[in-house]
DNA sequence: ATAATAAAAGATAATTTTGTCTTTTATTAA
DNA sequence: TTAATAAAAGACAAAATTATCTTTTATTAT
């Protein structure tokens, strides 16, 4: 798999958060779970994490929870970055240390401009983006 | 990860594997995990699963090992499809089991044709292709 | 046939990822 | 200041992946 579990739940997460800030609601890790078909403290772990990484922010207590404060400026790599780490876009595919420009596996040429292109591509994603297509029904969260 | 540590071993082996039966000549486990820098026993689990699905032979007793019938026909994604499945072609970047061409996810007009050039590629190289550069010392097995 | 060899298979264990539950802390409203 | 709320944190558990060790089976040469 391209992302991990977590990385696939904190990305529909995002958007579910940041759709419920567009209409000024925050929401609980319950129902984020809910909306996005994930369990319940798994999802609650994510939350956290990417809370502590300025990904999402979150207020205790009595009307806190979690919201985003500008989807136009958060992009799908700083929830990957946050998440999985930029390995994905580094590493090399088969496994080898010495892999670089210079020392090329014999996949490198072939591989390395797709990783770059997906690094490209998920950099140009703006959650904002996703939560407009998510709010025209495009498609679903789970 | 793209590939599983599991299927990076697998491909590094069969590169190994193959360069020795170039010279006719079979292997062992120990040598393999020895020439590829990857733990013996789970290199013997790597090395039977990729016999028992055929994308290597093997002999037991004296003078037997592992071999490479005919590296020309033996492409990295037969590797790959024997260790780690194809999901990694399929599936959806956000993890959502709604996503199709029909009904995409946000991410799979840009994800698409990135994972469709992938696999591609993963089906033009073969392991000859490989075991050349490595004769070449282009590059190291670990 | 027998002994030596080497893969195959099975049991066990460590680590990482994924998932659950409980307690603590911060915030707000009354 | 107190009670209610909701995130944060920590302890715990299951599952998957990665890794190790031992026993069994098949093959070959003698």
């Amino acid at each position: 798999m391209l992302l991990s579990k977590s990385c696939e739940y904190a990305i529909r997460a995002a958007v579910y958060i940041a759709y419920k800030s567009h209409k000024n609601q925050r929401t609980g890790m319950i129902e984020v779970a809910e909306a996005i078909g994930s369990p319940i403290h798994f999802t609650g772990k994510i939350l956290q994490a990417m809370a502590r990484r300025k990904v999402i922010s979150s207020n205790k207590g009595p009307h806190g929870g979690f919201y985003v404060k500008d989807d136009r400026s958060l992009f799908l790599i700083d929830i990957i970055r946050a998440i999985d780490g930029c390995e994905l876009f580094s590493a090399c595919v088969m496994g080898l240390q010495t892999c670089s420009d210079l020392k090329p596996c014999p996949m490198h040429a072939q591989i390395k401009p797709l990783k770059d292109q997906l690094l490209i591509e998920f950099g140009k994603k703006s959650v904002n983006e996703m939560v407009y297509e998510y709010e025209q029904n495009r498609y679903f969260l789970k």
